[in-house]
RNA sequence: CGGACCGUAGCGCAGCCUGGUAGCGCGUUUGCUUGGGGUGCAAAAGGUCACGAGUUCAAAUCUCGUCGGUCCGACCA
């Protein structure tokens, strides 16, 4: 049942997505959803093993919660509805709600409400590997963000915050051992922490020009973050005094990229006015003319629960002007909240909008022409490649990342919600507290590939292959060369190696390519000229044609198994 | 949600503009051939041309609608 392609897919556009379909590991079913060919399964089981012995070695629990999840448990946390159409809804024959879970928080916190009662039987930290369910808007490149994944979702429940990190760096700790044995590079990256606060969410992302998350890197100091946390250092600015302001007419140039062109000035030296709306309020925020505003930061700034764009009818009653003329010199709402980046702290001879339609500013002064208290410069901007890195002061490098796994401290936000409490040593009762942990099984799949191929296909790590090797049979119909390598299969399974035999009629050249493309780490070629020659030979898959080996039959296995280190 | 493009054999595509017998490559099956990096030859099977309506003597082709897919964008002033 192994099928492989000669062309790729047309709905692929990275190298692993190509791979997986060429190759025959996955089978598209509709968008977004694959099945899992032989060769797909095996390796995805694979990988659960490794998590499987990785979780137990850090003391957690395998557990299996239902796919389907009563409403009741999502209306308890509120997140019924703020999960949106994210979520996969069915009902039963009576009506009931059910969702198909995107993940189990509730579902977890229910059940160790119920079976944890004391202290005594704290802490504890279960997982399972579960199907999850997500209504993706796009569901794109194969696995990698696919309508039904494979995960690995671990929970741990504490008495103290104490303990909670102690659960958590023990989790962090076997997430590197997991991706380092399924031969990935895989870097804890800072996260940001959502409504929870603190410094307590890691990502593990594979670098990889594929990915979809931007991370900034210092390579100085270590430091890593996402892109929506990632923070940055500017220098004092000691801009020379500029003369009073004046409009400038800028017609039809409504963005700073025609305004610049237009004022032939670089658009860095523009302001750029936003106006948001946060949890009902409109708030002005500006930054430098050639930066984009990090709404994470922002929204943490602001302390506020809903934060977006405003509409234009707020913008023209706040500003006085309609989008494109936004300033922060006089607005028409002079109450209105003016947050900056702190890059513009000090800022002088700037260009702004006008609060007019298609006029702008020159030479503005914002300590001296606008109302901007002290406390509002922050950092507001989504960092970028060379900016300056908050920790050590040199310059940060952006590279691009798949996301394999995130642990997050919780805190109690669930088990307040499901009142998951437990009998203290004293008598009392008190919250557990949370983490949560997980694996994209799936996905961590095709990051293997994505990371290991080359032009003739996957290069597959020992550990994750579908098969560690595979003898090529050259020669299937000679029974003296068809019983060398039935000997050399039952010796290496013998010793606990995975091994396929292609014995199809094809001829060698079919083989070889089709080896390659699948990526078997080792392969074996038994053939009536090789055992003219002397053997056997056998190759890893990541070496060249010429550091091929003759070895002799009965040596082989033990080559083998050599090569495999 | 908005825009663009696309639905023709298992896969990749042509044909559509200018309506008239449904084609090519890969794959599959059979025979011969070849036998160390996707061999060559010959033959065969395989299609409601996404679906529905319309125009027409006649629709894969033109028109309208529906469904599905892919990509881009979603207000950064």
């Amino acid at each position: 049942m192994i099928q492989t392609l000669r062309d790729n897919p047309q709905d692929a556009e990275i190298d692993s997505h190509k791979l997986l379909v060429r190759a025959g590991i996955v089978k598209k079913l509709a968008g977004g959803l694959y099945t899992y060919l032989p060769l797909g399964m095996r390796s995805l089981k694979k990988v659960q093993e490794i998590i499987r012995q990785e979780m137990d070695r850090a003391g957690a629990l395998e557990i299996c919660m239902p796919i389907l999840q009563p409403a009741e448990l999502w209306k308890q946390s509120g997140r019924w509805e703020s999960m949106g159409p994210g979520m996969f809804r069915v009902k039963d024959r009576a009506q009931h709600d059910y969702s198909m879970a995107p993940t189990a928080e509730e579902t977890v916190t229910e059940v160790i409400r119920n079976v944890i009662n004391s202290y005594r039987q704290l802490p504890v930290t279960v997982y399972q590997i579960q199907w999850k369910f997500r209504d993706e808007i796009r569901p794109r490149f194969g696995l990698m963000r696919s309508k039904e994944f494979l995960m690995k979702d671990a929970y741990s429940f504490d008495t103290t915050m104490e303990a909670a990190d102690k659960s958590y760096m023990a989790m962090f700790e076997a997430y590197k051992r997991v991706f380092a044995r399924c031969g990935l590079k895989a870097y804890p990256v800072e996260a940001d922490t959502g409504d929870i606060g603190g410094k307590f969410s890691h990502e593990f992302h594979v670098l990889a020009e594929a990915g979809e998350d931007g991370i900034a890197f210092c390579e100085t100091c270590g430091y890593a973050a996402n892109l929506e946390k990632a923070e940055r250092k500017v220098a004092v600015r000691n801009d020379a005094d500029c003369p009073a302001y004046e409009e400038v007419h800028t017609p039809d140039a409504k963005t700073i990229e025609q305004v610049s062109k237009f004022m032939g000035v670089p658009g860095s030296a523009f302001v750029k006015s936003l106006i948001y709306n946060a949890d009902g309020k409109p708030v002005m925020v500006c930054v430098p003319g050639d930066r984009d505003v990090n709404d994470v930061k922002l929204k943490h700034f602001l302390d506020v629960k809903k934060l977006e764009l405003a509409d234009f009818d707020t913008v023209l009653k706040a500003s006085g002007a309609n989008a494109g003329s936004v300033g922060p010199v006089k607005p028409a709402d002079a109450s209105i909240r003016i947050v900056c980046d702190q890059a513009l702290k000090g800022a002088k001879g700037c260009i702004v909008g006008a609060n007019k339609d298609d006029y702008h500013l020159k030479n503005v002064d914002l300590a001296r022409d606008c109302n901007i208290a002290d406390a509002d410069f922050a950092d507001l901007v989504v960092v970028r490649d060379g900016d300056i890195c908050a920790k050590c002061g040199k310059p940060m490098v952006i590279k691009r990342g798949i996301e394999v796994g995130h642990v997050f401290k919780l805190g109690t936000k669930y088990t307040d919600a499901f009142n998951a409490v437990y009998k203290t040593d004293d008598l009392k009762e008190a919250t557990m507290i949370m983490g949560c942990y997980g694996i994209g099984v799936s996905r961590t799949v095709q990051a293997v590939i994505e990371q290991s191929h080359d032009k003739d296909g996957i290069v597959w790590p020992a550990s994750v292959a579908p098969y560690q090797v595979c003898i090529s049979l050259l020669d299937p119909d000679q029974a003296e060369v068809a019983a060398v390598a039935d000997k050399l299969e039952a010796e290496l399974e013998a010793m606990g190696v995975d091994v396929i035999v292609d014995d199809r009629a094809e001829r060698p050249g079919v083989k070889f390519k089709d080896a390659d493309l699948i990526g078997f780490p080792v392969r074996v070629v038994v053939g009536a000229k090789g055992l003219a020659n002397g053997g056997v030979e056998v190759k890893r898959r990541d070496q060249d044609k010429s550091q091929m080996k003759i070895v002799a039959p009965v040596e082989a296995a033990a080559a083998i198994k050599e090569l495999l280190k």
